[in-house]
DNA sequence: CTTAGCATGTAACTAGTTACATGATTGG
DNA sequence: CCAATCATGTAACTAGTTACATGCTAAG
């Protein structure tokens, strides 16, 4: 499928970036959704360049270090756009290790499960609390982030749903916790 | 990590099966959260016999089909409940490729936007449907499955998460085709 | 008799992770 | 000067997918 190839040339046409910069970007905006480690990209950008979907400049920063600055092509955009129109049916699984452990709640004792729930319900507070605290420093370096016509929707819609995705998690987990607190020793 | 060494150690904690059956499991019940193709379950359930945390009968069905219906072993069920009891951070990534695209939606025009999440919002609400279908044969086969101390209790569990999942996901959608086919040309 | 489903495997490939390896720059 | 960060790459490995390959059984 190579989504990575798509990630890639999507920041591309937002911006001219080095491996590095795309490096960030999986780790801050997009790493909710879509990541990669540098060792997957640097190779990646080589092939794209090989492909023509995107070429490089070489800067360089300070007395000697080279740096390689990739630009989209037009080839790239096309191969983009052609990508972003398709609709693809959703996936059937979404991989979820903590769910896993849920399905096999009936090989764990009552207080193992509650304390597996409890941790985890703890982990995902924290990380709403991480989000929203993103979402804020977002919209408050840019107040019309959530408008279509800014540049920066798709950074907002991406973690405005992350919230929602994990306010929805939290919700579960505390609903569940109750149902196994409250059932008889 | 080996997640799927300890998908199959679960469910052979449950009751004994071949490798068809761990396969059809991942189709249906579990696919939500985990899955494995055939390809990858016969491989893995070489190693663990190898390993000694599962073992196999050879079954005669019909007239000379021979089928490897296997059992989990005490040292299994040791590995199995020491990875029941780690508790992970929770990943930072998980990956979806519809928001992906969305985190390019600047790299769209409206409609195309307006498209695509028409067109899943359409899918994810057919799949509320299926998922709450799966949930209604469940309590009607098992009206206990609500309780910790059914053995449906963890299939129970994966099912009403991923519709509250799915629900999530489909209020977002509609929220940002709003959004969307609000704003002014 | 025929079709859907049961049943098991391997080969080739693609994707992704961890570890190895190196060196420059910037700010305190 | 020192630490954090910028910057780029490769090697070895693990995980997962697609395709190839075969044969039996049960139900209509």
């Amino acid at each position: 499928m190579r989504v990575l190839k798509y990630a890639i040339l999507g920041l591309l046409d937002q911006c001219e970036l080095t491996g590095y910069d795309i490096t960030k970007h999986f780790k801050d905006s997009l790493g909710q959704f879509w990541s990669a480690k540098h060792s997957q990209i640097y190779p990646e950008l080589k092939r794209l360049t090989d492909e023509g979907f995107i070429e490089f400049d070489v800067r360089i920063q300070g007395k000697k270090l080279e740096k390689k600055v990739y630009q989209i092509t037009e080839a790239g955009q096309a191969a983009l756009h052609q990508w972003l129109r398709t609709k693809d049916p959703i996936p059937e699984t979404t991989k979820d290790e903590f769910m896993l452990k849920t399905f096999f709640i009936s090989s764990m004792d009552k207080k193992e499960a509650a304390d597996l729930f409890t941790h985890q319900l703890l982990e995902r507070t924290k990380k709403v609390d991480m989000l929203k605290q993103k979402l804020l420093a977002l919209t408050e370096e840019d107040p019309g982030a959530e408008s279509l016509y800014s540049a920066q929707f798709g950074h907002y819609l991406v973690l405005t749903r992350a919230i929602e995705r994990e306010k929805g998690y939290v919700r579960w987990l505390e609903q569940t916790l109750k149902r196994i607190d409250s059932s008889a020793l």
